[in-house]
DNA sequence: TAGCTTCTTCTACATTTGTAGTACGACAAC
DNA sequence: GTTGTCGTACTACAAATGTAGAAGAAGCTA
């Protein structure tokens, strides 16, 4: 055995997380919606996603069932579990896990606009009174 | 010419971030100062280590000088620009640039501390400042 | 039923990354 | 001067990724 990926360490490429955006979307979808989900932002091959998306089940991120002559794919790990995974390793091994740096260089570096910046307050004042 | 990153989208792998560190800590350092500094994280062969070395430099992020029979590099890009890409690169492809999201990640997953927390609270603070 | 369309499966190929051996030059020690 | 040692340069190779063609099953259409 080699597959079934259970929450383990997940970290995905810009266009496996393209894929899995299209599935986590729809729950499931078949190798042709996918494709047809990602047309205008990337035109590939049928076969192509057909390639990608059997290497992602191979690797245990996604199920498949027959439905007639195609299959429909189902992710088995969540968009937050990837997400939480994927940060937690920027954090690693581009901050030493000091968060705080890390949110440093997005609070300097992208826009981040008022109601975002409420939002974030909202965070840690939430966040705060939970520890203490 | 293919060379010379210059400070476009930098994306290093483990791998190439230890090595990056090193440089970045000592400003300039040999493969056999980079082998040392990483033998205790990972073992590598001198060869490999000189190997990533020259990698890394065709790809524009490093500068060498020849001293003696051995060569010296130099990191052409910054910790903090490396950063600030690749944070940038995960808001993008796993949040669609809702940095919020990514903060929310962060808090709830990781340990963050109480120091960590005021930090991040002067942070805002101080850029809601800036911002009005 | 002959042909077109649509899927999957298999195979293929280039690039990047991790890893290291081999070859060869230069310098140190005897 | 012969022998190690150390350093770079070159070559190699496996795994992962991006990309897609060819083959063959199956169903739709005239």
């Amino acid at each position: 055995m080699d597959d079934d990926n259970s929450s383990g360490d997940v970290s995905l490429s810009e266009l496996q997380l393209s894929l899995m955006r299209v599935l986590w979307q729809r729950g499931e979808a078949s190798t042709a919606d996918v494709a047809e989900a990602l047309r205008s932002e990337r035109d590939l091959a049928h076969t192509t996603v057909a390639t990608l998306l059997t290497r992602l089940e191979k690797r245990g991120l996604l199920a498949s069932r027959r439905e007639g002559r195609s299959l429909l794919y189902t992710p088995l790990v969540s968009e937050a579990e990837v997400q939480r995974s994927m940060v937690g390793s920027l954090l690693d091994s581009l901050f030493a896990g000091r968060a705080s740096a890390l949110v440093s260089h997005l609070l300097e570096d992208r826009g981040v606009n008022a109601t975002e910046l409420a939002e974030l307050q909202a965070l840690l004042k939430q966040r705060k009174g939970d520890a203490r």
